[in-house]
DNA sequence: TTTAAATATCATAAAATCATGATATTGTGA
DNA sequence: TCACAATATCATGATTTTATGATATTTAAA
């Protein structure tokens, strides 16, 4: 196979990976694997600024990891894609196998 | 569950996945998926110069995502962790899902 | 031993990412 | 419709990555 004929696939998934490769990004996404979250609830379990989780969020946003849905005055979030938890899942399982995940 | 008290491992996840997220570094692992290649052919299979290779390769070296074996002048590389291709495998779904990953 | 082939590292300048504080936007409820 | 709460964006300086050309290292073969 021509590795070359596939650099759009190959770009696609190192943008993705890239919104991934940060601490926060990443710790922001292990908590809404368990479920939505208000903005404001993640500023508080996460222990970040406004502005920062919100530039975070934006970034998870710009591809597609990260859906939103309003409820009154706040915005819940969750993972926008199926395929994302088993992504998720996999990282979990390498990175932190003491824990049990489930529902697999 | 705490996500502070899993700091550690959220920052390694983050620190190999930075390593993942770079095209020319992706496309080395999808290459290297299918088996062992020498740097001299990757070279050549991926167009890049021999510096940018090698420094490419260093950097999935750091994290121990690949590993090495020498043989004569050449130097194979391979991916080091078993569990790395079950990564790599979720990836190729998500991004090309047209290709078959037979073997899982 | 030299030499040359293969790979690795270094130095550096350009580009991308990050955190932060300030400001803007946007709905909602009064 | 007004004011405020929640979230988003902007501007900027600091840090981190990246690509590249030059140089260094290492090993096998002559």
């Amino acid at each position: 196979m021509d590795i070359k004929q596939h650099t759009q696939e190959i770009d696609a998934a190192s943008r993705c990976l890239k919104a991934l490769a940060h601490p926060g990004r990443l710790a922001i996404l292990c908590v809404l694997k368990e479920g939505e979250q208000s903005v404001q609830s993640l500023e508080k379990v996460l222990g970040l600024s406004q502005s920062a989780m919100s530039m975070q969020l934006a970034t998870l946003r710009g591809q597609h990891i990260v859906a939103t849905r309003r409820d009154g005055h706040q915005i819940y979030y969750r993972v926008a894609d199926e395929r994302l938890f088993e992504l998720l899942g996999v990282l979990q399982r390498i990175f932190c196998p003491d824990f049990d995940t489930p529902n697999d």
